[in-house]
DNA sequence: GGTTTGTCTATAGCGCCTGTAGACTATTCA
DNA sequence: TGAATAGTCTACAGGCGCTATAGACAAACC
């Protein structure tokens, strides 16, 4: 289940792309606008630019701004960044691989492959559907079966 | 995330479908072999069997076994038992749609239409594949995106 | 009637999710 | 220069769910 802070994250990213790059939003209009406690949303938002996907200015005319734009920023990245990794089980994921503690021998394991199929036919999704894709409407399908 | 307790229930079920039918298996003895807390996973036989997956008997020569066979028990059917609805929002799940508190409207909402889109593709996998295709490595494939 | 084996309920420890609080810093403008 | 604006950062609290563990009980068998 999605956490209710990246669904926040994800919201408050497309409110910023339906602007256009040089119009600053402020965090107090995103919180309103999409009703996401403010100090909450703060975090998120900080989070979200130390991994490079807004930028901020503070002061009077401040806000937050894209920094990539919105084709650029895909769904499964900002999950990432929010929630940690998608797999389902540790030793399916790359960036944060953990071994089955009690799994005698991975490459024979029934439930990495059936999970490792699922697993790859959402990522398929969530990684290529961007921003862009989200308001327009237009979700990339699932990939064929690579093998 | 798959929780430890889906991991277990999966794994004593893929040890009951490698007895034949009339072969019963002690819960000390599934736990042994997986590895698996007993007392545990005697919580875990005990929803699935309420579930209608196992059978059991008491007392001496007693046990459990499956009391659908293999390839008629599919790995999300056992996953929804154990952990709940699969679906990454409230909005998409079937048997407990819940509508998200803050969307205005649902059949326009950007997210939802991506996770209903991923969420398909995990699902597909998961409810056609059975532990039977787990244990001779035949995971179903996604299937083709439907409309 | 004793042993074996499953059944059921309660509860404890712990970490994560969600959200709040408050002090601090940078920027702008008068 | 100082006040107002707006983001930054750290800490923490409440609650809930996950992962067990405990122990009393019930059925089946010998």
């Amino acid at each position: 289940m999605l956490s209710q802070k990246a669904k926040y994250a994800l919201r408050a990213l497309l409110a910023l792309a339906e602007r256009p790059t040089d119009q600053v939003m402020l965090i107090a209009e995103i919180a309103e606008r999409d009703h996401i406690p403010k100090k909450f949303l703060e975090q998120i938002l900080l989070d979200l630019k130390h991994h490079g996907l807004v930028q901020s200015r503070r002061g009077r005319g401040g806000g937050y701004t894209l920094l990539k734009s919105a084709d650029e920023i895909s769904i499964g990245q900002v999950v990432r960044i929010i929630d940690g990794p998608m797999a389902p089980l540790p030793c399916l994921s790359r960036v944060a691989y953990r071994r089955c503690s009690d799994c005698p021998d991975e490459s024979r394991c029934a439930l990495r492959k059936v999970f490792a199929e699922s697993h790859a036919a959402t990522v398929a999704v969530l990684d290529r559907t961007t921003l862009a894709d989200a308001l327009t409407g237009n979700a990339a399908e699932p990939v064929p079966k690579v093998a």
